[in-house]
DNA sequence: TTGGAATGTCAACAAGGCTGACGTAAGCTG
DNA sequence: CAGCTTACGTCAGCCTTGTTGACATTCCAA
């Protein structure tokens, strides 16, 4: 399995960076660092009684307003009785608008209300605060090889998911 | 708070980057990839009636043998008595062994027994795998900025525990 | 018209966070 | 030595967020 001392060996061009000591490093980076990506918004939300399934819910609804049920439960990879108890609350809130589909009826459209758009710009704004931070203090190429990075990490079906989103907007 | 569309205005030397498009993309790829990232591991834990938390444990307590409870709270950021609860089990099942300690007799030093280790790297090997795979689709340079990223976006006290560890072996 | 898909809902459960309270042993300090 | 503090363990209870399984409804499509 690990064959990342195994490429020591063989460098003629320096596969060091693929050393189990490299990656290891890498993993607990991402460990340290996605704890501080949550942080901010967790304390805003701790504040008023949500938690991060419904951050994750306002921000992809925010993301793709009208995107059905069955479209967010595969982006936020959950099952369907846990998102739809996320759901409940944040529509009985008045924070999501939930219309039945018009060409299909089975459907549900999603949409934030004004009160939702509130809410979702005040996490984006404190979660994008800290990126912004560390954007700026490690510069436009640290940047890409960042987002590459990750992107090379994902499932399949994540990065469709992503690059889709991206290039919908992006 | 959102300054960054003001950022592409005054951009001499192009602060493109640091639009909150780009900052939403950056967010939107750290929540997939560390799907992906946790994926491999969990699978494995499943099986065994295990969690990510007892993933953590054992991971940091073979990064850092003989550690004490408390210093092993401190990197994990939770409470003693979350803690605790996992390492009873990892304890009781024979992974890890507890030695009270020799200079303040009040302190626990944490080790892996040998079936301790046989899991962490099980866990880790599959972990690495996918990272490895991931570095060498990006290439050296995008992993420099991978981490350079990474370690911005941390807590300052968790950019020490991480550096510290880093340092410490590699 | 009938099967299957999309949605919703109820119930029950587990992991893994949390707080609060309490106990014990050990170290430190005046 | 007395008393405070620290390190650790543990009990009890709560919350969020995930899971399965079962079942009803609605409605599209073959």
């Amino acid at each position: 399995m690990s064959d990342g001392r195994a490429a020591q060996v063989y460098s003629g061009e320096s596969l060091l960076f693929l050393t189990d000591e490299q990656l290891r490093q890498g993993i607990e980076a991402m460990f340290f660092a996605y704890r501080g990506f949550t942080a901010d918004p967790d304390r805003i939300l701790a504040e008023m009684a949500y938690g991060r399934a419904h951050h994750r819910a306002v921000h992809f609804i925010n993301r793709a307003p009208g995107t059905t049920v069955n479209n967010l439960l595969a982006i936020l990879g959950v099952t369907k009785q846990s998102l739809n108890r996320v759901l409940r609350a944040l529509i009985s809130d008045g924070l999501v608008e939930s219309r039945v589909g018009t060409a299909d009826k089975r459907e549900r459209h999603l949409f934030l209300t004004e009160k939702g758009r509130t809410l979702e710009s005040q996490l984006s704004d404190a979660q994008r605060a800290r990126m912004r931070a560390a954007y700026r203090d490690a510069g436009p190429e640290a940047v890409a090889g960042f987002k590459q990075v990750l992107e090379a990490m994902m499932d399949a079906d994540m990065r469709r998911a992503y690059t889709r989103l991206r290039d919908s907007t992006g």
